[in-house]
DNA sequence: CTGAAAGCGCTTACAG
DNA sequence: CTGAAAGCGCTTACAG
């Protein structure tokens, strides 16, 4: 392996102006920085990140930690941070809480001896007290991390575009799925949704609202919708929504079994715009998060030179309408 | 910042000391070793990873390279590669090639230059030569990278019991959705289900077999099944393979569209059993990867102190037969 | 504008 | 069995 040394003694220089060209400092003459680069290329030199790192105190890495990979939605953020990252010349190291907060801390604790830039926490279940002590910038994505600030979706305005969408349509038997109460984007989205219906609603007598809690899974989904649609068919709600898609998937597959039309006989709406929306049948309508937008003020947040914000930020949402969601059927 | 420097000081030993306690070297008395560790615990002590790189030459880290992390599949093996690593006290840093040879050569360039213990690569699109010098060892996973040595299922034999499952539930009209041929896992998955299927029907007169190339992703299974359920019915297949679950599913959702009964009147089957597979309408009969069993060999092989392997692995399949596919129907 | 030197925190022969 | 010392490759005040 090529070290500054070679490189100076090839270009005629010290080892402290090879490093100050490489850092592109401006103090170095143009002819000295030409003779450099020129040993550099020759020599196809690459600097020692550790070596860097130890002087420094900081490698050109920024730490992800998510719930589970696998996860569609975590995956397409890793994907849009890890793009980002790269963009400005950073790596990306992954872990995986399996949402333990037990493991959670570990990977963190794993992270930070790394010495990254900087840390980005997708929460796993709620904590309300973490303590990692550390200079290394924390920000939490679309789930909260203990204290640190938060950027995610606007899932609350999310969600009452949902509601809106529904009301619009003519349905008056809703049911919401939700999220699980003891996470932020459970209760937000459940928020938002039922905010917005009972403004919608209030001069309404005809108005019939549920509202069942789950996980955000299929199984949740699936369990949750079999309840919902196996009422008599004149107390069943007309339109579902879910606070994932997920489990608005699983309920669409319940829905199948059970002979329900989507949307002839039921709407049904989620939340996150996955890939797989786009692909059962019918289309999933959805609430699409601009993940690659969440990415991008997550990793510009951390390398920023600025001061970490005070604030949670929120990047606005997009309602997806398509065939699962239908004007209510005319009785 | 804690140091080996602080420790030795409360534990009153050399910082020598320090760090053969840390390494686990046995040559230290168990005393002395009892008050390094309690110093450690005390102080709260973490080692600097950069000056032990620095030192070593290599970090607990594995850099994993793979053509787009939110594709399922290698959102699954990322997961248990992580997992794994994690269990061996090691990091993974994770890097999109986007499938774009260009790209992976400089995310590996990156990898590299953090001095990982290792390197894992789902290549991109075939590439002839690679040229990367390092002493880092490196294994391509699940598609070949260069001339590395590959861990991957056993495609071969994984659709070679596709063939089987629909000759013997009496399918004799069979079309093939391919994968790319210019890939590795296009062509083995493709040989391994023609072969068999050509042993099983060479005395059987009745057999028409059809392969349409196309891409591993949805939009290719839709347009091929589109053309190949359009043609009239008695010469259109009564079964489909499809060399990938998306095209499967992709296949599925043409089906429908055309009003066609899976199974009753057409077979789908798909391969890597994503976990959307088990999701849609009929459960999708697939072709499981072990990714775990994959994921375990890769980072075994980079982390084991024996000499990297001089051949192939490959990790057996299971073939998952769910609703999509069933008997032919009787004319 | 450039160079010589110190030092980041650790590991590892080498003495003793 | 333990300690003192060198050195990994880099950056950064500090002189000049």
């Amino acid at each position: 392996m090529k070290t500054v040394r070679d490189v100076a003694t090839k270009a005629g220089v010290s080892v402290g102006t090879v490093s100050k060209v490489l850092s592109n400092n401006p103090t170095v003459k143009p002819a000295l920085r030409d003779r450099v680069l020129t040993a550099v290329a020759d020599l196809g030199y690459k600097p020692n990140m550790a070596a860097r790192a130890l002087r420094t105190n900081r490698l050109n890495i920024l730490g992800l930690v998510v719930p589970d990979i696998s996860n569609p939605f975590f995956a397409q953020l890793a994907k849009n941070i890890e793009a980002e990252a790269a963009q400005q010349a950073h790596m990306v190291m992954l872990a995986n809480s399996d949402d333990d907060p037990v493991v959670e801390v570990r990977q963190i604790e794993g992270l930070l001896a790394q010495m990254p830039k900087g840390l980005i926490v997708v929460g796993s279940v709620d904590q309300s007290k973490v303590s990692i002590q550390t200079e290394v910038p924390i920000v939490s994505v679309d789930r909260r991390y203990g204290d640190y600030k938060l950027i995610s979706a606007d899932h609350e305005a999310g969600s009452a575009l949902v509601a809106e969408h529904l009301f619009q349509l003519g349905h008056r038997r809703i049911a919401y799925i939700s999220g699980p109460q003891s996470t932020e984007v459970g209760r937000l989205r459940r928020k938002g949704f039922c905010d917005r219906l009972q403004q919608l609603a209030q001069a309404d007598a005809t108005m019939k609202f549920q509202i069942v809690e789950g996980h955000f899974d299929y199984a949740s989904g699936e369990d949750i919708g079999r309840r919902l649609l196996s009422e008599r068919a004149e107390l069943s709600p007309t339109a579902i929504a879910a606070a994932s898609d997920q489990q608005a998937i699983g309920a669409l597959r319940v829905a199948r079994d059970l002979g329900i039309d989507v949307p002839t006989d039921l709407s049904i709406v989620g939340f996150d715009d996955i890939t797989l929306a786009n692909l059962v049948v019918p289309r999933l309508t959805s609430v699409s998060q601009n993940t690659a937008e969440i990415a991008r003020m997550a990793v510009r947040t951390l390398l920023s030179e600025k001061p970490m914000p005070t604030e949670d930020q929120f990047v606005e949402t997009i309602l997806c309408a398509r065939g699962s969601s239908g004007a209510v059927a005319i009785k």
